[in-house]
DNA sequence: CAACTATTTAGAAACTTTTCTAAATAGTTG
DNA sequence: CAACTATTTAGAAAAGTTTCTAAATAGTTG
């Protein structure tokens, strides 16, 4: 896993929403892709940036494809954000 | 707060260095710059995006810019990613 | 106030990202 | 297997990001 990619990921609002939408259980790509007022081939290639990132990973069924979180990297986001809380050990006013 | 400005911020391996460094308290501009091979200008403009994310606030000293992490964003990114957490409720196999 | 130190701004080059349309792939089903 | 449905890939245009150098700003101090 890469901060960067998971962090770029992150950065747009499309891609957010997607993570939103599939919290309620896994989605094919044109169901995703009927939320949105963009064509197929763009969805396709936010997945794609979603899948780098292992922020999603994919099932194939029939002639679907099925996209699905993957909750373990966002445990490993927050273990990052983590490093942030408390300590101030060494504040100097 | 803006989470696209917040996670763009925080997609690049200079600025996360930046706010790890700063965890130890406020540094000078300058001082930030020293631990980096690149120049002040990119330095400088790697702190704009950190302080328009508002991840960092600025102080001015004499003629030096202190920076300091702004840990009131963390908390908020936090909470966005615990939207991720347990939930399952509907979860189909 | 002139010279100095610290930092930012402006402008440009190189690179990356986002979106589209059109075409390709892949799997399904009469 | 031909036609169909679902999705991805390729290629290109537009927009955004990152870095640099050079110049500007701003504050300090002899």
């Amino acid at each position: 896993m890469s901060f960067a990619e998971t962090f770029k990921a992150l950065s747009d609002p499309a891609r957010r929403e997607i993570l939103l939408m599939l919290r309620e259980g896994k989605m094919s790509a044109g169901e995703i892709g009927s939320h949105f007022d963009m064509t197929g081939a763009t969805v396709s290639y936010h997945l794609s940036v979603l899948k780098k990132a292992d922020l999603v990973y994919e099932t194939k069924q029939k002639n679907f494809v099925f996209y699905e979180l993957n909750t373990s990297v966002f445990e490993e986001i927050m273990l990052w954000f983590a490093q942030f809380k408390g300590e101030n050990s060494d504040e100097n006013k």
